[in-house]
DNA sequence: ATAACACTGAACTAAATGGTTCAGTATGTA
DNA sequence: TACATACTGAACCATTTAGTTCAGTGTTAT
């Protein structure tokens, strides 16, 4: 059993922060793919695209493999674990917030505001 | 019951790219506070903490609410549920990936690679 | 052998980011 | 009234980002 060590948060927020990242993670949920097949999909120049692909490498969401002139992008094994549980944990903070007490209180002095 | 429209994903992924903006958030869960206190917290100028907790703002993480001289920050009600629901829904694509055949097929293949 | 294909790397661009300083404005306190 | 506090806005700076073009290199097909 392999042992992955996430790249920090960093890398794959920022990754995630791209819509065109998003889709290319989407589209090779679909099957693995070349530079050239997202290049057109994604209507960018091959260096473009590349460019995307190598941010979504560094943070581990995405292997690639060359083989002969084609390198072959599909999906990283680490997935999205570390992301998904920082989210969780502080999904339970908004709502915890929400539910407390002097939030409620106030809530009810938001008379007084000027912004 | 109020409507909130999420912020692209964008905005609210590039916020939480930053480990300063996820303290700020985690410090929030704590409770309210200044951008003073923030500021201090975080080693910063007060310029530098506006503007972080601007972005969280646009991303709709943050409210902040000024009362005297003082700006007060919360954390946002809308929450993290869209970026949990993207988060999960492409969590379940990678596991998918890992359990297909055909990636267990290619995985034998992996011999003939070269980079 | 030649041509087409898939990628790579360097260089350039415009805009955004993460920080700063400095000079305000508005508010609260003594 | 005078001083301190809390923020705000403009300007600057170095770095990164998202894209491009252009000129390669290596691989496959004819």
């Amino acid at each position: 059993m392999v042992q992955y060590v996430s790249p920090p948060l960093d890398l794959s927020f920022a990754a995630l922060s791209d819509a065109t990242r998003r889709g290319i993670i989407d589209q090779l949920g679909r099957g693995n793919a070349s530079i050239t097949s997202l290049a057109d999909k994604f209507q960018m120049t091959l260096t473009g695209m590349k460019k995307h692909v190598q941010v979504l490498e560094r943070a581990g969401l995405v292997v690639t493999q060359k083989v002969g002139r084609v390198r072959t992008c599909k999906l990283g094994e680490r997935g999205l674990k570390a992301e998904a549980e920082w989210i969780e944990a502080h999904r339970k903070l908004f709502e915890a917030r929400f539910e407390a007490l002097d939030e409620i209180i106030s809530e009810m002095r938001q008379e007084g505001r000027d912004d």
